[in-house]
DNA sequence: TCATTAACTGAGG
DNA sequence: CCTCAGTTAATGA
């Protein structure tokens, strides 16, 4: 993949929240990134590790995660791509999770010191990046609401309903099915239950007509029921440029 | 390897 | 007593 074709991705994610000039494009097209394939379930960034370049996901889906000594699991966050989920490696020296690929994935590398520098010539990318920042902490929060809190039926409905709303956004959304590339281990790992209890729920909202869910991929078979289950407000994605 | 299901168990309302 | 969810184990794709 072209490294212009890469920006174009981070373009994409950051005008969803922000408002940006013919001349922040230009600039982001600049930067130099270094573009490297990952396959399926390999940590992009280990948590622990000093990094020094931040990672652009191209293509692909990835996981924010965190290991506990029992051996256990915490999804964080799914990445898709135009996202860099390690962007707080710029300021935050030492990684505190990993950054996994679920899938196979093309990552693109941006050195650090290029970002620093971007941020100090223009303002404007800069203050981008802190909303960018700041909306991956709010969804974060949700995250916490919906494993703290909701059914495990809610639980899986909620995720489904944000990755949903987050590809749709990118133009990634065909009809009412749409890409979630988690096996039932790793849907369980993010919604804080066991593996046979995520079949059991997934089980049920299939019996229910309610979604589906097979091979990666979510359908959503009733709408209105969904929505209801998923208490979901696309408020905390901030996705309306500042007027 | 991943998904499915049953059977059993206990917590908690 | 009912629902939810973890454990174990067997089995299928």
């Amino acid at each position: 993949m072209a490294s212009e074709a890469i920006s174009a991705a981070l373009i994409r994610r950051l005008r969803i929240s922000s408002g940006l000039s013919d001349a922040d494009i230009n600039e982001i097209h600049t930067l130099p990134i270094l573009v490297r394939e990952y396959p399926a379930e390999r940590a992009g960034v280990r948590d622990g590790e000093r990094c020094t370049e931040c990672c652009l996901i191209a293509g692909g889906f990835c996981i924010r995660s965190k290991n506990i000594p029992d051996g256990n699991r915490q999804i964080l966050s799914i990445h898709i791509p135009g996202e860099v989920p390690d962007l707080m490696s710029l300021f935050l020296h030492v990684m505190d999770h990993d950054l996994m690929t679920l899938t196979p994935c093309t990552l693109g590398f941006i050195s650090h010191e290029a970002l620093r520098q971007l941020h100090r010539r223009r303002p404007d990318i800069a203050e981008m990046f802190w909303r960018d920042t700041l909306i991956d902490a709010a969804m974060l929060r949700d995250w916490i609401v919906n494993v703290g809190q909701r059914s495990a039926p809610a639980r899986l409905a909620h995720v489904m309903a944000e990755l949903r709303q987050r590809l749709k956004v990118v133009g990634r959304l065909n009809e009412n099915s749409f890409e979630m590339p988690l096996t039932q281990e790793q849907l369980s790992e993010a919604l804080g239950i066991t593996a046979v209890h995520a079949n059991r729920v997934i089980r049920q909202l299939r019996e229910d007509a309610i979604v589906d869910f097979q091979r990666g991929r979510a359908t959503i078979l009733n709408e209105r029921k969904f929505m209801e289950l998923a208490d979901f407000d696309n408020r905390y994605l901030h996705e309306s440029p500042a007027l």
